[in-house]
RNA sequence: GGAGGGGUGUGUGAGUGGUUGAAACAAACGGUCUUGAAAACCGUUAUGCCCGCAAGGGCAUCGCGAGUUCGAAUCUCGCCCCCUCCGCCA
């Protein structure tokens, strides 16, 4: 959300910010009308308020009573236009990233060398069934499509990049967190995910609760200091979240179909920083370069594509994205994510700072560290042999006990 | 899930219909006193929004939401949360 005083007077950037990102533009004169609208209505009701404090004859009392029920209930229709009017604004895309659609996306760095195999390089469905540590078929069957299970030493795999994972971020002075997997939906739009009503709508949502299934610990992390001020000496608080992730993938009907590329439920382990303003940028800078680490270390080639406009979600004013080398489909693929987005969370959340007696929303930044099964995939294709079998890579050796995942069949 | 108790400002806690944004104490900050400190004493200390260039004015807020009333922190209803006991369970 973005402060109303601030759309008032900055209309036109605003809506150029929101064309740019992709998102509509033609309800910007309505959201301006109803905020007219809402603050006369807030006026005369608080005239009629204060004749009421002052009343103290019987009739007239029950005069105000009946008119300021009536503006309240004006004010209350006009308010929920307003607030639904406001959530469509989408955060204005910082001045560095290029205003643009998704494929003017920016590679701005491509780090480590890409595997030559003298053999037909395997996809990682199968790898995983030649090491038996991954078993999809039952996953479909006993859920659905798109959930899977993990199994062998892919559970301690996973096991092992989690602890790798939270270990350096502990250094790092993040605080870990396992997370609830659900939040209300207030956390999830307040982070800017889209609302209930959306078609195409990712988030799983439990009927009859006013309870989503979270799409990252980004929601929960966030949503962590829903309507609760911040101690300044507290910040920058640095979190890591561990979770299960939910993603109902509507509208992406085709894609990625084989393997765990694109699922249903995986684990992820996340970053979310609460900041001073002037500390976000140098932050993001310092979120892609812990993601950037994790790559080095696992000696996985990967590229940093800094994104266009287009592909901003509604709260991200920047984002980067690492996407490590899949040598069976000879291309990077998406394996990372990290966005600054202002205070756009905050002003949705509520959640303040006072700074210098003045009070703030802090800003937040957000970032992958390792999605689980995205991470695995880019272990098993990169380090395959001939065989089917996979190395560990170095840094996880000790963490699962082996340097290699031998075939079972 | 059942029974009971409770949710008031930074904290403890008073307040059961009428200037109560809210006593008192504590805490924090400032000051007086003191060579310095302590003690004592005095003072200050909520947030959000609206109007306004400003000075300033106004409204709302005692878990949340509705209701009763001329008037509600105080009464009624619904919901949420916390505590204790029982049940169930990992």
């Amino acid at each position: 959300m973005l402060d109303i005083k601030y759309i008032r007077e900055n209309v036109e950037f605003v809506k150029k910010a929101a064309k740019d990102k992709g998102f509509a533009t033609d309800f910007f004169d309505e959201l301006l009308e109803r905020d007219k609208q809402r603050r006369e209505l807030l006026s005369e009701l608080e005239s009629l308020n204060s004749e009421r404090k002052k009343n103290t004859d019987r009739e007239k009392g029950k005069e105000l009573k009946e008119a300021i029920k009536e503006k309240e209930e004006k004010l209350a229709l006009a308010l929920e236009e307003y607030k639904r009017l406001m959530l469509r604004v989408p955060n204005p895309a910082a001045a560095d990233v290029k205003a643009g659609t998704p494929d003017e996306n920016e590679v701005i760095k491509e780090v480590g060398k890409i595997p030559k195999f003298d053999f037909q390089a395997k996809d990682h469905v199968e790898i995983a069934e030649l090491t038996d540590t991954l078993d999809l078929e039952r996953g479909a069957k006993v859920a659905q499509s798109g959930f899977y299970y993990v199994k062998n030493e892919g559970v301690l795999l996973e096991q092992a990049l989690i602890n790798y994972a939270i270990g350096k971020l502990i250094k790092k002075g993040f605080t870990p967190f396992v997370t609830p997997n659900v939040a209300k939906e207030e956390n999830v739009v307040g982070c800017g995910y889209q609302a209930r009503s959306d078609k195409e709508r990712q988030i799983y949502h439990i009927e009859g609760e006013d309870l989503d299934l979270i799409g990252t610990a980004e929601i929960t992390l966030v949503g962590l200091h829903t309507n609760e001020a911040i101690d300044e000496k507290s910040l920058p608080l640095q979190y890591a979240g561990i979770s299960s992730c939910y993603r109902t993938e509507a509208g992406s009907y085709g894609k990625d179909v084989r393997g765990i590329i694109r699922v249903h439920e995986f684990r992820k382990v996340e970053m979310v920083v609460f900041c001073k303003p002037e500390e976000s940028d140098s932050w993001h800078d310092k979120l892609l370069g812990i993601e950037e680490e994790i790559w080095q270390d696992l000696k996985i080639p990967y590229q940093v594509i800094k994104m266009a406009t287009g592909d901003l979600g509604s709260a991200a004013v920047r984002k980067y994205d690492i996407e490590a080398w899949m040598p069976s489909q000879n291309k990077y693929r998406e394996v990372t994510s990290t966005s600054a987005t202002t205070d756009f969370q905050t002003r949705r959340l509520n959640i303040r700072t006072k700074v210098g007696g003045e009070s703030i929303y802090p800003y937040t930044l957000n970032g992958t560290v390792l999605a689980l099964g995205r991470a695995m995939i880019a272990i098993m294709e990169n380090y395959q042999r001939k065989d089917g079998s996979f190395e560990i890579p170095k840094v996880l050796r000790k963490l699962v006990g082996k340097k290699i995942v031998e075939i079972k069949k």
